[in-house]
DNA sequence: TTGTAAATATGAGAGAGGTCATATTTTTTG
DNA sequence: CAAAAAATATGACCTCTCTCATATTTACAA
């Protein structure tokens, strides 16, 4: 499932932790991160965690991109979480000190950096930047699911399709061309960010394309007019 | 709006510090807090803060009831949280840094404790626990959220229904009889906490008091069957 | 490369739940 | 206490989106 790998990488240089909740480490803490970390490689498709497992630490994102779902009571998954390069996974559980009650499972092959229970809160006691930053992490993601539970009450599958492009733009963004999104989902991954059937979101899909807002070649997608596609979404905030 | 008044109350004493995420304050912290807390009182529908304004502080609840809110692009609100006493409100804004994007209004009358942004910060600074529990409390409220959303998309209406007035039972509890929900909602209200139309709403709890799972007298809402109730929610975690 | 599984595509049909209209009851306010 | 406003109640209708069925294409593994 996965893989224990040497890497010559050092945590004091680590792009990705400059980028994550560890940025602003004490120097003997940087050294108890490079003493303690353990990367571990996944193939893409590959579960990371999954519901019911006693959380034992918190992963990183070395590189690659994962995906977090529920399963919901009618069978379908709904993706709450994507986390890329930088960014942590299986913070929430464990801090709530309940097991995981959602599933990771890679986009693409990934590299993370596994970080025990004890080491992290270690970190966390030595280092209030980490709690600062973990607290703000925190909230901003819970003002963003309130945010769309509201969303899924009240807009329709149109304009949700749309907002749920501009966030795959804004959170992975666009390979050299400046317009093709920079993952690759399938569209059941779509429907379940956007929190619709299948079938409902390829419908959308071709009328946006139809519409000339966007551009599909195989999972491929390219955004042609954003500002149409903002104003489809019918954001407000 | 709301009228600062004097109360002859000693942080060190109070009940509700002791339930709230200022549990574990060291001594000299209570005596602060002592000093730079502030009493307002609300009547029953009061704004407590609205959409767009900065957040200068916390909100503790000390006595009475408040429902947190969003106003959707079709115009209707969505209750995304509540609070009784002990907990505390505006807190995720402050901690992310933005405006209010969501109004807190009072479901009766209720006596809040305000603390600065600055005193908020400080007894955080000096209490680790105070951190630890709000990263706690942010955790929790991110799970609910993004189990809320798993259900909105994947529940139908009834289920939803019979599941918040299991969580007001949780939350309020009951009057003496045991029976009898501790809190005075409309059903518009009750309609957005599960995000359904108040038709729909109250279509719904007649057919759950004709099924005998409930009893409703005026705003008052019994749990008659609570087994059945919670069956009929289908909840699985 | 080829066979098989997975993903995409598209139509048809159905129904859950929203909207609108209106009547009645309850609550609030002057 | 009376009048007005707010909340509750109920029917009729309609439409958005889901489900199911099936065909086709793409991706993957042997």
């Amino acid at each position: 499932m996965s893989v224990n790998i040497e890497y010559p990488l050092d945590c004091g240089s680590c792009l990705m932790r400059k980028l994550s909740v560890f940025n602003n480490l004490r120097p003997e803490d940087v050294l108890c991160l490079n003493h303690n970390k353990n990367h571990l490689e996944f193939k893409k498709g590959k579960i990371i965690f999954t519901v019911g497992q006693r959380p034992l630490g918190i992963y990183i994102v070395y590189s690659g991109k994962v995906k977090v779902q529920k399963l919901g009571s009618n069978a379908k998954e709904q993706i709450v979480r994507l986390a890329k390069e930088g960014d942590i996974l299986g913070y929430r559980s464990l801090i709530s000190g309940s097991n995981y009650n959602a599933t990771a499972e890679t986009l693409e092959d990934s590299v993370l950096c596994f970080l025990s229970k004890e080491t992290f809160f270690e970190l966390m006691k030595n280092n209030p930047s980490v709690s600062m930053n973990l607290m703000k992490l925190l909230s901003d993601k819970l003002g963003a699911a309130e945010t769309k539970i509201v969303e899924i009450i009240q807009k329709p599958t149109r304009n949700r399709i749309a907002e749920t492009l501009l966030l795959l733009n804004e959170l992975f963004g666009t390979e050299e061309d400046n317009q093709t999104i920079n993952v690759v989902m399938t569209r059941e991954d779509i429907a379940n960010i956007a929190g619709m059937s299948t079938e409902t979101a390829i419908r959308l899909l071709y009328g946006l394309r139809d519409e000339g807002l966007i551009g599909l070649e195989k999972k491929k997608i390219k955004i042609l007019n954003i500002k149409k596609l903002i104003k489809e979404s019918n954001i407000e905030d």
